[in-house]
Formats: C-alpha cells, structure tokens, sequence
RNA sequence: GGGCGUAUAGCUCAGCUGGUAGAGCAUCUGCCUUACAAGCAGAGGGUCAUAGGUUCGAGUCCUAUUGCGCCCACCA
C-alpha cells in the first residue's frame, strides 16, 4: 500500500525534503556514459556578498527548466554551479565592516585582511548557494567553484601570461575612469551615466595687458587650476585675432596659451573651451595634440592637492563652490547658465567617478573582438532573443582597451613583477624565483588585483579545470546554452567569448538565452534603495517554491522585463493546488481497480480524444521548448491540464470509475492514469517539486521523475476522427449549460435529451454515462429525424446534430424563439465572413488549399445550423 | 545624436513562420455537484496607439507619427 497524497497541498511539507533526496541520490550529477550527448549550462555565479533576489530566481529557473527539461530528453546534463569572488562589493563590504571594529586596510595590511575576506566568505559565502537550492535548481553541486579558488587562479594566471607574451595585456600611464568612493580605477564598463542638473559657468579669462580676453563656459570650474589653455575653432571669426595669443587664468595668475582645435563646438556655449588635460577625457586628447603640459589638480583621494594651498583637502564639491564665490568675487563669472548633462557613476557604488590618468593594465582589444564579433555574425554562437546581436555587435565593434588593474586587496593578484634591480617587469603564471633579465632575486610583485570579470570571462572552462586538460572539459565543453539577463551583455557575455576563443580555440557557448529583469508591481526597477525588492525566499515560504517557478516563467517572453505580482502568485499556486487535487482524485479511483487495462482496442472516444489531445501537446511543448518559448510551453500545459484534462476528462470518466460493472473501467484507468503522469513529466522542469511528490504516489515511489524520460509523440495516439467527434459532444454540452443558464433552469431539474442525428448514434451511445450527468438529464433518446418533438422544447444546434429538451412547464416558447432568433444572427455573422472570403476571386486563386477547403466545410456547417434552426422556428406554433 | 524595445479586455501580460484575438486577476449571474470554494458552470468586456502601404487576407510584414521605457555615444 502506497503512501497517501497528503489531504491539502501544503509545499512546506515536502519541497525541503524532496531536494535532500534528490541530491543524495546523485540525481543532479551527469551520468558516467560518455556515450550520450552532453548538455551543459554553467551558472552566471552569483556574487558571493549577493542575498537571493528576484533577479537569481528568474535567472536560475530558466536555467533549471532547460536543465531538467534536456535531462530528461536523454542528454547527459550538467548544471556547474559556482560563486564569484566580486572584488569591488565584496571588498567594500569587509572594510565596512573593519570600520565598525575601528580599523582600516592601511592598519592591518593585506594578509590580514585578506584573512579577514576568506573568513568572510567561509561565514557568508555559502548563503546564496543554500537559497539556489530552496529554488529546487538541479545543479550538480559535487563541481562547484569559486572565482578565486586554486584552480581558477591558475587559469586566470594562464590567461594573463598568454595574454602578456602575446601583447594582448599592456602596462600604460592612460587617462582611465577612477572611482573616489572605492578607490579604485575601473573599466568604462563599469561606468553608468546619469543625467544631472546643473550649471554652466561662463568665465572671462583676461590677456595680461587687459587689451582682449575670451569667456569659456564649464561645467566644471572647480578643474580650472589644472587649465593649460584655452582652445577655440580655427575656423570660429570671433576668436581669429587671439589664437596663438595668451590669457591669464583667474585666481592661479598663470599665462596660458589660445589654441585652435577642431574639436571644438563653434556652436555650444561659447566657442571657447577651457583645457584641462589632467581631468577631462577630450582635454587630455586635445592636450596630446598641442603636446601640453599636465597639471593635476586632485589627488588620489580626489581632493585638491598641494598646487592650491588655499583649497587643499576640499572635495570636487566643496572646491567648485568657492571657487565661483571667488571668481564672482573678482568679477569674472559672466554669466550662470541652467544645464543639464550626464555624468558618470559607478555602477557598484553609485557616487560619481573621476577621469583620471593613471598608470594600469589593460587588454588591447581589437584583434581580440574580431573572431569574436565573426562567430557571432556567422551563428556559431545565437543570441535568443536575435535583436541582442545588435548590442552586442554595437559595444564589439568599437570596443576600447579594457583596464584590468584595480587598486584592490580582494581579487587575484596580477602575476608581473618588477625587479627592483633593474627595473625589468616579470610576467609568470607561477612565482618566478630570480628576475629572468638581471638574475637578481628582488621582486616585487603588483599590489593591483585584477577586474572581477577578468576571471569571469574564463568561467565556462576554467570551471571545467581549464588550463589542465581533462575528460570533463573535451567532454562537456563548449557548454550548449549560456542563461543571463541582458545587463550583463558587455560585462561577461561579451568577454566570455572572445576568451572562450582565444584561449581554448573554441565557442564557450552555443546558445545566450537572454531574459528581462525582475520589476516591482509598480513597474520599477527593484533596488536596495528604494527598498522594493521582494525576497524570494519569504515568497517560496509563503506560496512554495512551484508557485515561484511558474509566475517567473508563465506569460513571459525572452528579453522582455516581467513584473511581480502577487495575483500572479496566487494563481501558480491555485494551480499547483488544482493537480494536487486532480492527482487525489486518480490515485483514490485507481486504489479501487485491481488491473489497469491498456489495450487500446478497449479505448473508448473520450479516452482517445484525450490521449490525441496530448498527443498533440506534446508534439508542441517539445518544440516550444526547443525554441526557448518556456512562457508558451507552460501555458500550453497549464490549459491542458486544467481545461482539457480536469475540467473534461475527469468529468467524463467519473461514470465510468463509479461504477464497478462497467466493462470500460480497467481502460479508463489506464488512460486517467497515463495522462496524469505525462502531464507530470510535462510539467516537472517548470514545478518541480508537486511534480515529484505526486509521481512517486502515482507510479513507483522509488523512481525520481526527474530522471523519467520526457513524454515523446505517440504514432498510434492519432485518433483525429474522434478528437472530432467529442469536440462535438462539448460543444453540446456547453450548449445546454448555455441554454439552462439562460432560462434559469436549476441543476436538480432533469430534462430528456432528444437527439436527432445518424452519424453520431455511436459517440452518443457511448458516452451515455456522463452525458446524462453533464447534461443534467436521466434520459437519453437518439432519434433519426425530427419526428415528434415536443413543442415545449428548447433546442441546441451543432453542425452534426440537434438537441431538444422539452421543459414543459418551464418553457416560455416566445423566449425561445427570441433566443434562435439571436443564435440565428451570430451564425449569420460568422457565415458572412466566410462568405466573402469564398467569393472572393483573389482568396479562391492565391490561398493555401487547405485554408479553401476549411472555409468551405465552415460555409457548410453554418448552413446546416442556419437550417435547423429556420426548421425549428418554422415549427414552432406561436 | 544614434540604436533598441514596447503600445492588445478595467489591471498584468501571452499571441511561433500573415488566416480574422487569448489567459490570469477584477466585474456580473447561478451553484457547498462525494478531487478541488485555492473550486464548478455561465456572462459581459477589445475598431490589437495613430496614419499610410504590401497582400486574396495584417495584432502579426513595411514606412511615417505619437506616448512610455531602455541601451550606446568624448553634450566643454
């Protein structure tokens, strides 16, 4: 005796449990059969400083579905789990916390701080793993990796001496963006502009004699000390007498010279620009054309430095500020002007960042983009949905050196070293003993750690073990679908295949299913600062972890943003709720059936109605599948499952179940049964946890239905003429719910159900039992024509057959025929349609045959009512 | 300044290669029918943003316009 399905759906009780088993029954592990094809995923490691948001759930839910989905299609899948070691946040996070101890980077020095950030990690680190498995994620967690452990520092080390030897990876003194909030340099990836509110400041600057002088308008007063010239258009009139001549800057007292740049804009501001090299990207340019001197203003720290004692210290803020006090005080701002412009943020902290020149590493990129740009035009490598090519082309094709160094502890270290003998830098993957120009053993190695996504563009492989060759990499890689939201295009997709190429010669990827992100109800972004995120976990407490699933995936789209809502939740779970029900239903009927029977000889109409109807949702939901279209695979489910099978199905078996005598009982509990179970299968990589708890009661409770094969097209399941032929029989039975509902006729008063047809005397015999119960009648008759009808009837009219059901006293024969008379003009309508369209010459000579000779059967059926229900009316004797 | 997305029922959104519009929620009506009131049965509700075009036929393809959103770009 099986276990019982348990009386209410509470997920609670069993989704924990469940995943315990699976996992250590070596479920999510790939099988040792080499044999079979491979399917890969490797996980977009999720931060290790992260909690679970939205963003992961959506994240590893299409993963999992896929996952799930091709394990149980027969490939040998493999899920790699892992964590990123996040240097920026995770950083920030240690020394925030240092801070409440009272102690700074400075104080303790790196090993202890380094110490500090693994103990950290060994406290923190796992949390979001742990919340990854609530998710029910099939993840095989026997391979998971971590960005900075031993072997993905080697593979990053690798990468970097390849790189170095090749050329690829530079050391330069370049104008770089430098974020004051996190002290450390960061790539123009990392940048995110925003638009802010502020001014434009025009400002004379005067020649010394006092006899000309120039106004030019900036946006940023406070870089003046750093100014070297003044450039205007070579071609602008205004200033044709000045160029070449020199100004006085205000408050430095300092002659600096009127160039002629065609960079400038005649047209913006002024025309006269002020030139900054130190702290402006186009100036520092402009400044190496003129070959110009530059002078630094800020310090690292970004505050005034020492070249102006009377502002030293102050912030770029606080230093803009008296610096217009001062220049209105001498009488050279001219004018202020209301102006609105982006500026750069950093995309971990949010404050402003700084252009700053700088000495760094970077990755020269062009020649690296170029097969990667190539692998991508030619479809190596697809993009769902296609239109995120485009971006990706756009950042590719002008793509710009990528600087790799940051002035970070929290990372990997960047393997060069410099000889303090003889000034050679050193690049080894490994410690090298001696400096290889000079011999002599005093090196140094760079304090810089390198960018986060520097050991993340290698991630595919080096969580295969890359660079050491092994089965599990020629085996598993390249990994077949890469699943990330389109935010990290350029920060990892974008890297992960030029690397993937470089370095192992191959496409990391086949396919980047790309998905939107997670909004609040409202529509917005969800954000710690706003303080609308919606925690996952407390949902999955609340509505279990199925429900979670299914509202992330039901109604979505690849690359389209979904938006949260709690209705949304609340049908998931109506819905997990209703297949729980259903499964009681089957599992209590079948206790009572000793042998299921599975001829189909035996079948009966509805029995291959339903089996062609899933038939046929298999066929679909497996290419939807294929096609990434999870959203229209789960609704195609979610509507079989409910309305075909629930709201039909069981309905019309029930008879059949009751009743101990009936001959068709054993079948019919095969095929409740079958269908049950396939739904399951169906269903089981979207909810996977009520899909399990009811397949092991339902069919042997030892055997996982995540390792059951995903249900295939069933040839001898085409049973066309009789999905036909209960199509009908529905179509009856709705109309006489229609018909009662519309006169009010309660459901305790029976009417007889008078037939009149010849074809369908079979179908109708056959499912005597529930259609006297859907039809709320205890007497069926069939009959060959129309011969004595009762007056008082009403009637229901299909294309194949008529129904009366005579309500004696309850009839208002003038109600009815308003009634016909109202289902006479709707089929009217629809037979206009059909109508036009077959005569019309064009649609008759360039339309698909088949689409002709639908049209045609339409404009026959319609007829066919149209003139039962004239008979009828016509007969009618009011 | 470029590029992309989106506009469909009161709300949130599906709608694959063009064949005459769907779901969930909400609303209205009737049902505690022995799987399920987290349910059952029925109903109302859309000129698919606007204007053109291609086509026998357009929510679906093309062009333009408008609203909203996003991305990119060295907007002093």
């Amino acid at each position: 005796m099986k276990e019982q399905l348990a009386d209410r759906f509470e997920p609670q009780k069993f989704e924990n449990k469940i995943y315990q088993n699976w996992e250590e029954n070596g479920y999510f592990k790939p099988s040792e059969d080499k044999t079979k094809k491979p399917y890969t995923i490797v996980i977009p490691p999720p931060n290790i400083t992260g909690k679970l948001h939205m963003g992961h759930a959506l994240d590893e839910t299409y993963q999992d579905v896929l996952i799930r989905y091709k394990r149980m299609c027969g490939y040998n899948a493999l899920w790699i789990p892992g964590t990123d070691h996040a240097s920026i946040a995770t950083e920030a996070k240690i020394v925030e916390k240092m801070k409440e101890e009272g102690v700074t980077k400075e104080t303790i020095g790196r090993e202890e701080f380094l110490k500090r950030a693994w103990d950290w990690k060994k406290e923190y680190g796992g949390t979001i793993t742990k919340q990854i498995r609530k998710l029910g994620c099939s993840c095989d967690w026997s391979k998971e990796r971590f960005t900075l452990d031993e072997g993905l520092s080697e593979a990053v080390n690798t990468v970097f001496e390849n790189l170095y030897k090749k050329g690829y990876i530079y050391r330069g003194k370049k104008m770089i963006t430098w974020c004051p909030t996190c002290n450390t340099s960061i790539s123009d990836a990392e940048v995110e502009y925003q638009d802010e509110n502020t001014n434009l400041w025009h400002i004379r600057y005067t020649s010394s004699d006092g006899r000309y002088s120039v106004v030019v308008a900036t946006t940023r007063p406070e870089t003046m000390f750093g100014d070297v010239a003044v450039a205007v258009h070579p071609e602008d009139k205004r200033y044709e007498n000045i160029i070449g001549k020199t100004v006085i800057l205000p408050i430095m007292n300092k002659e600096i010279p009127v160039i002629a740049d065609e960079f400038v804009d005649m047209e913006f501001g002024t025309g006269a620009v002020k030139i900054t090299p130190a702290h402006d990207p186009n100036d520092y340019d402009a400044g190496l054309r003129h070959k110009l001197p530059i002078v630094e203003v800020f310090d690292e720290n970004f505050k005034i430095n020492e070249l102006v004692p009377q502002y030293k210290g102050m912030n770029a803020d606080e230093a803009r500020k008296r610096v217009v006090e001062e220049l209105d005080r001498l009488g050279v701002l001219v004018k202020v002007e209301k102006y609105q412009h982006s500026v750069g943020t950093c995309y971990r902290c949010h404050n402003k960042v700084e252009p700053r020149i700088s000495e760094q590493w970077f990755v020269k990129m062009e020649e690296l983009a170029k097969p990667a740009i190539d692998v991508v035009r030619n479809k190596q490598i697809k993009f769902i949905p296609e239109r995120f090519e485009k971006i990706y082309f756009n950042w590719m094709e002008n793509i710009k050196d990528w600087c790799i160094s940051r002035q970070l502890w929290w990372g990997h270290q960047i393997p060069a070293y410099y000889c303090d003998n003889c000034g050679e830098i050193v690049v080894s993957k490994k410690v090298p003993d001696a400096c290889t120009k000079c011999g002599s053993t005093k090196l140094r190695q760079d304090e810089d750690t390198l960018d986060t996504w520097f050991s993340s563009a290698l991630w595919p492989f080096s969580i295969l073990g890359w660079p050491k060759q092994n089965e599990d990499l020629s085996y598993f890689y390249p990994t077949s679908t890469l699943i990330t939201g389109y935010d990290i295009i350029f920060f990892w997709v974008a890297r992960m295949i030029f690397s993937g190429i470089e370095h192992t010669g191959k496409i990391p990827f086949e396919n980047v299913l790309i998905h939107g992100i997670v909004r609040d109800s409202q529509g917005r972004k969800m954000s710690k600062s706003l303080g609308n995120g919606i925690d996952p976990i407390e949902v999955i407490d609340k509505y279990g972890t199925d429900a979670l699933r299914f509202s992330l995936i039901l109604g979505t789209s690849p690359g389209n943003d979904i938006r949260y809502s709690e209705e949304k939740l609340e049908a998931a779970r109506n819905f997990a709720n209703k297949i729980w029900n259903a499964s009681k239903f089957v599992l209590m009927n079948l206790e009572q059936i000793n042998k299921l029977d599975n001829n189909s000889n035996n079948f009966t109409y509805e029995d291959k109605w339903i089996l062609s109807k899933l038939n046929n949702l298999v066929k679909e939901v497996r290419i939807n599948l294929e096609n990434f279209d999870f959203g229209i695979a789960l609704q195609k489910i979610y509507d079989f499952i409910w309305d075909e099978f629930c709201d039909w199905y069981i309905e019309m078996v029930k008879p059949r179940l009751y009743n101990k005598e009936n001959n068709t009982r054993e079948v019919a509990g095969y095929v409740i049964k079958r269908v049950l179970e396939d739904c399951l299968k169906l269903l089981h990589p979207f909810m996977p946890f009520v899909t399990e708890e009811i397949y092991t009661k339902l069919c042997d409770e030892d055997k996982s239905i995540m390792i059951s094969q995903y249900p295939e097209e069933q040839e001898e399941w085409n049973y066309k003429a009789e999905e036909q032929q209960i199509e009908q029989i529905k179509e009856i039975i709705v109309g006489i719910r229609n018909v009662r509902s519309n006169m009010n006729v309660h459901p305790t008063k029976k009417a007889t159900l008078i037939f009149v047809t010849t074809a369908f005397e079979d179908v109708l015999r056959s499912s005597e039992g529930y259609l006297k119960k859907l039809g709320f009648s205890d007497q069926i008759q069939i009959q060959e024509n129309k011969e004595n009808i009762p007056q008082n009837a009403v009637s229901v009219v299909t294309a194949q057959m008529e129904l009366y059901m005579p309500f004696e006293e309850l009839v208002d024969l003038n109600e009815e025929k308003q009634r016909l008379e109202k289902e006479k003009t709707k089929i009217l309508q629809e037979k206009e349609k059909t109508d036009v369209m077959l005569s019309n010459q064009g649609f008759l000579a360039k339309a698909p045959k088949t689409k002709i000779q639908e049209e045609k059967e339409k404009q026959i059926k319609y007829n066919e009512m149209l003139k039962a229900i004239e008979e009828r009316m016509a007969g009618m004797n009011i």
